[in-house]
RNA sequence: GGCCCCUUGGUCAAGCGGUUAAGACACCGCCCUUUCACGGCGGUAACAGGGGUUCGAGUCCCCUAGGGGUCACCA
């Protein structure tokens, strides 16, 4: 059998993106489930928007996401370098090829001057593409320019009469005459090679066998083929996957809000439930399960069920999905990952001082209601900072049965706070005043935190201590005697 | 504007010529319950439109409409 292998080949001009991720992802779960090798590449030609520190980002995040790979940029192998910038040499190579055989040429025509053609097309409501003015240029003419030091960019020489059928896994065969390209830049002025040159000849040279990338690129494919073409080079497999789009069908973008993984990681979603949800983001397993481990899913894919049609993100499915996996983790994995987030907490010096007991049943009672991480603040909040009373539970405290219950409960009180002591004198309590268990406890609530939801009073109650608990209940009862009176 | 891609409920989607058109999220109702959440039960809701082909079309073909991508010395 034949050694697969992928690729995938961010540019280091931002954070990871939910886009590459799931394109990343794709790739590393059709080269697990094909025992392919995934290359990381790193395309950082565009010298003025790649930094260093976002190639690390980028790492971190994919790493963060569960994806692992044996070749790259910081894994090393044998087909290196892994960066666009360190190939330089080897771009020209094949650039000196090109030029040779007439497949390209040089062109001097300034990016004004480039500008303000385009935008004349443009205003005939003509497709803007180049004139092909410098392909027509004498050996002598180039020569007398090159001599004159004006840097040219070379453009490769488009064959006006082919038609280029590119056979792609997911969409089929998808057909594109070369006439509507124009003779495009594959090396600027400053001798950087552009995209759609550098990742023909790194796919070719590492060996790449299939191509799998967002949709974004299938304008792009004929204008590669063509250059495939021109330097002899086997043509790989293309799977051109759909975009990711945001609520409002549009290609997610930064207006979209949280688009990078670091944001879902730091707003406290697991890379599982992420790697679940944006694996089933255009692609879906046979069967009706939903939550799918990564070996499943590896188990699972293949590029013939992958959907053509894009797919909109929807946070609510994956908000879903977080506190499915939250749910599933024990308590002692629970408070590990709970923990970075208590410490960005403004209350942690208030959380820190209770009890381990305490802690543990904080921890507890978080599990099974916190859809991400980071909503714990509200929760801390609710415990620690001042009392303030939202509009619902205004209303409750209102009502005419709420004031004899908190008296009731202020005077008889224990002042045992464990919480099994606290729920015997609550349910005691409640038999007693003969009321409905929901006539004590939710003006009780209202009454200690203000709000209509909550933790069990219990644990919250006993997290407070007699003292605090008092302080609120009185509070409580002054606004609300006040009121009567 | 040219070219290319796409189109099943609000969202993700199953379906690959014959189904009462799955399932999940969201939403609504009921149950459980001190609230919320979890869990259980139930409900609302879809083949973009029009032509063909066929005994039969969500499934195949064409057209229209809508959406998206791309036309850079960005990738």
């Amino acid at each position: 059998m034949k050694l697969l292998k992928v690729r995938f080949a961010p540019s280091p001009t931002g954070p990871l993106h939910i886009g590459g991720a799931r394109s990343a992802l794709f790739n590393y779960l059709f080269a697990e489930h094909n025992s392919a090798q995934l290359v990381l590449r790193i395309e950082d030609t565009d010298l003025d928007r790649s930094r260093r520190e976002y190639e690390d980002e980028i790492i971190s995040s994919l790493r963060w996401l569960g994806l692992t790979w044996a070749e790259g940029v910081d894994a090393g192998g044998e087909k290196g370098p892994y960066r666009q910038t360190e190939r330089l040499n080897i771009y020209r190579r094949y650039e000196k090829q090109l030029l040779a055989s007439n497949h390209a040429y040089y062109c001097f025509c300034g990016e004004d001057e480039l500008e303000q053609e385009r935008q004349n097309l443009i205003s005939k409501g003509e497709t803007p593409r180049y004139s092909g003015k410098c392909s027509r240029l004498s050996p002598q003419s180039v020569e007398e320019k090159l001599r004159q030091g004006i840097k040219p960019t070379v453009r490769f020489r488009v064959p006006s009469e082919e038609i280029v059928e590119i056979p792609d896994l997911v969409r089929g065969q998808v057909r594109f005459a070369a006439k509507e390209i124009g003779d495009f830049i594959i090396v600027k002025s400053d001798g950087i090679p552009t995209y759609n040159f550098a990742v023909v000849i790194d796919d070719t040279l590492m060996g790449i066998t299939h191509v799998i990338r967002a949709e974004e690129h299938l304008s792009n494919t004929p204008r590669q083929w063509l250059i495939y073409d021109a330097l002899g080079f086997p043509i790989p497999e293309f799977a051109h996957i759909s975009l990711i789009l945001g609520a409002d069908r549009q290609k997610m973008s930064k207006r979209h809000g949280a688009t990078s993984l670091i944001q879902y990681r730091e707003t406290g979603y697991l890379p599982e439930a992420l790697f679940n949800f944006l694996g089933f983001l255009g692609w879906s397993p046979e069967g009706e399960e939903q939550i799918l481990s990564k070996e499943e899913m590896v188990a699972a894919f293949t590029l013939e069920r992958v959907s053509k049609g894009p797919a909109v993100f929807d946070v609510n499915k994956l908000n879903w999905l977080n506190h499915q996996y939250l749910l599933k983790k024990n308590l002692e994995d629970y408070a590990v990952l709970l923990e970075p987030f208590l410490k960005k907490s403004v209350y942690y010096h208030s959380f820190a001082c209770l009890t381990p007991e305490q802690k543990e049943l904080f921890t507890a009672g978080m599990r099974s209601r916190l859809v991400f991480l980071s909503e714990v603040e509200e929760y801390l909040q609710l415990l620690f900072a001042p009392l303030r009373y939202s509009p619902e539970s205004e209303e409750v405290l209102a009502q005419n049965d709420a004031l004899p219950v908190l008296n009731y409960i202020k005077e008889y009180f224990p002042e045992d706070t464990s919480t099994a002591n606290v729920e015997t004198f609550l349910k005691n309590s409640v038999k007693t005043l003969k009321i409905k268990p929901k006539q004590l406890y939710m003006p009780l609530r209202c009454a200690l935190s203000g709000q209509i939801h909550g933790m069990e009073l219990p644990v919250m109650i006993n997290i407070w201590g007699q003292e605090e608990f008092l302080s609120r209940l009185r509070l409580t009862l002054k606004k609300i005697s006040g009121k009567v009176c």
